[in-house]
RNA sequence: GGAGAGAUGGCCGAGUGGUCGAAGGCGCCUGACUCGAAAUCAGGUUUGCCCGUAAGGGCAACGGGGGUUCGAAUCCCUCUCUCUCCGCCA
């Protein structure tokens, strides 16, 4: 078990653990796991402090050892004297081994605190909705879901799929490859040139530590491919890599905020969600996403998760698909998280808005996961970053939402203007 | 997959059992000198944790873990990572 820093401030535990307590309790953490914190954190100081001062005695000892055996005076008695605090000792930092292991394993299980500026609530029925762009498209005739559409057209192909990799999984053809492909240049393009993120292309396999850093791990392992008898894990998203880009780094302040976009495909085991959206492209073990992510200073963060998430806006305006954004609400938030807002883009054949992208501050609580820290200009104490990150967008349910939004009466999909110089000037998708 | 080499502070690089958290150099910061700068000189320059209102005190860290010892950067075991060569491969 490293001496890293913690998780959750421990600090403000102690100083103020009713506080910490409320604010928990509004992602349902019982009141009883905050003192257990507390409990385990006394136990482990009062470890520490006699451990600590034991070993003080024997270093002085060894160190009158060493100079009296210099001057050739006998030493048998002080040996077996260290011996002896030696032994205690090793019971001593066996205690407080085991309570700091208690206290790291309550601490990597205990959830961000929601931002106050969160409403309360279980789940998704108290999210707040905070604006809509556009309207709805009006058809003529009724719509039809993508896979129906992409399936006629010819670009998609579940059943194919299904015959390598089973269910959850779709072959891109023709049309429907290159739709993706332009999606994901459109979308990289957009964000390195008009909103300033620095490209990096991660890899897809991470070790465990970086699954922890971000918070996916260790609750979170059946949401998760593992790989190599578990030596690697695939990523859920480029969350992972690049918010451990700077692992363990002081940062210098001057460059923050850093801002990234990544594409990488991302994997998901979909454990737990039997039953949920089987059919179709919404909810795959296997899509694409371009990411975003931002390292910023603790007092701009806030005003940094308004800019990444209109970055995120922008692209589905780019694109002219109706959506809008949501304030999650502390229950239905993910574990990391401290605020979250979610876009959800308009799905004709579902008469509602789904999810297309998800976008949050984690405030300092992946920084203290995952080390991540800067140096204030003109020195003083490293502090830690705080961490944002969002989907620009999520690509295969982008697909989904042009698909359904840019169809016509006869089956074709008609391709918004943007996205035309990435596939040859073509402007209409139909059947092949 | 086979054979070998290595991992020390922001960087380079010494150190093979006893005030070594670690020489020296570079870089950086402060002061002196200067009209200013350069050069030069002097001083400073890691991080985490515990105790303390503070001043301050203590513990830990030389890739990770374990062992030997009164005492480990130094000896032993093990894991990870990096590099070189061979094979294979996009």
């Amino acid at each position: 078990m490293g001496t890293g820093p913690l998780m959750l401030d421990l600090n403000r535990i102690r100083n103020q653990p009713e506080e910490v307590a409320r604010g928990l309790a509004r992602k349902g953490v019982p009141a009883e796991a905050v003192e257990r914190l507390v409990a385990s954190d006394a136990a482990w100081r009062k470890a520490i402090a006699e451990s600590d001062r034991l070993k003080a005695l024997r270093n002085d000892l060894s160190r009158k050892i060493g100079a009296r055996k210099k001057a050739g005076e006998e030493t048998e008695a002080a040996q077996a004297e260290v011996r002896e605090i030696g032994e205690r000792l090793k019971q001593l930092e066996q205690e407080a081994l085991e309570s700091e292991q208690l206290l790291r394993r309550l601490m990597l299980e205990t959830p961000n605190i929601p931002s106050p500026s969160v409403p309360d609530g279980p789940d998704e029925s108290c999210n707040r909705v905070e604006k809509v762009w556009g309207v709805p498209p009006s058809f003529s005739f009724e719509p039809k879901a993508h896979d129906e559409l992409g399936v006629a057209l010819g670009i998609l192909d579940f059943e194919r799929a299904a015959k390598m990799s089973g269910a959850r999984f779709v072959v891109y053809v023709g049309a429907g490859a290159a739709l993706e492909r332009a999606l994901i240049s459109f979308m990289l393009d957009l964000h390195t040139t008009a909103h300033g993120y620095t490209e990096v292309l991660p890899p897809y396999l991470v070790k465990a530590h970086a699954l922890e850093g971000t918070g996916n791990l260790p609750k979170f392992e059946a949401d998760l491919f593992k790989v190599d008898g578990g030596a690697f894990y695939l990523i859920p998203t480029a969350e992972v890599p690049v918010t451990n880009l700077h692992r363990d780094e002081i940062l210098e302040e001057k460059p923050l905020p850093i801002s990234y976009c990544a594409f990488t495909p991302c994997f998901r085991s979909e454990a737990g969600s039997y039953g949920k959206d089987t059919k179709g492209m919404i909810r795959q073990h296997q899509f694409h996403k371009v990411e975003l992510v931002k390292y910023s200073k603790p007092e701009d963060s806030y005003q940094e998760l308004e800019k990444l998430t209109s970055d995120a806006e922008s692209v589905l305006e780019a694109l002219g698909l109706c959506y809008r954004r949501v304030t999650l609400c502390a229950g239905d938030m993910s574990f990391s998280s401290a605020k979250t807002y979610d876009l959800e883009v308009w799905l004709p054949s579902q008469k509602r808005f789904r999810e297309i992208s998800s976008c949050s501050n984690f405030e300092d609580f992946q920084a203290r996961r995952a080390n991540i820290r800067y140096r204030p200009e003109g020195g003083g104490k490293p502090r830690f970053v705080h961490t944002l990150n969002g989907s620009g967008l999520a690509v295969g349910r982008t697909v989904v939402a042009i698909l359904e939004n840019y169809q016509q009466a006869d089956g074709s999909i008609v391709i918004p203007e943007p996205l035309r110089p990435y596939m040859r000037g073509q402007a209409l998708i139909t059947a092949r």
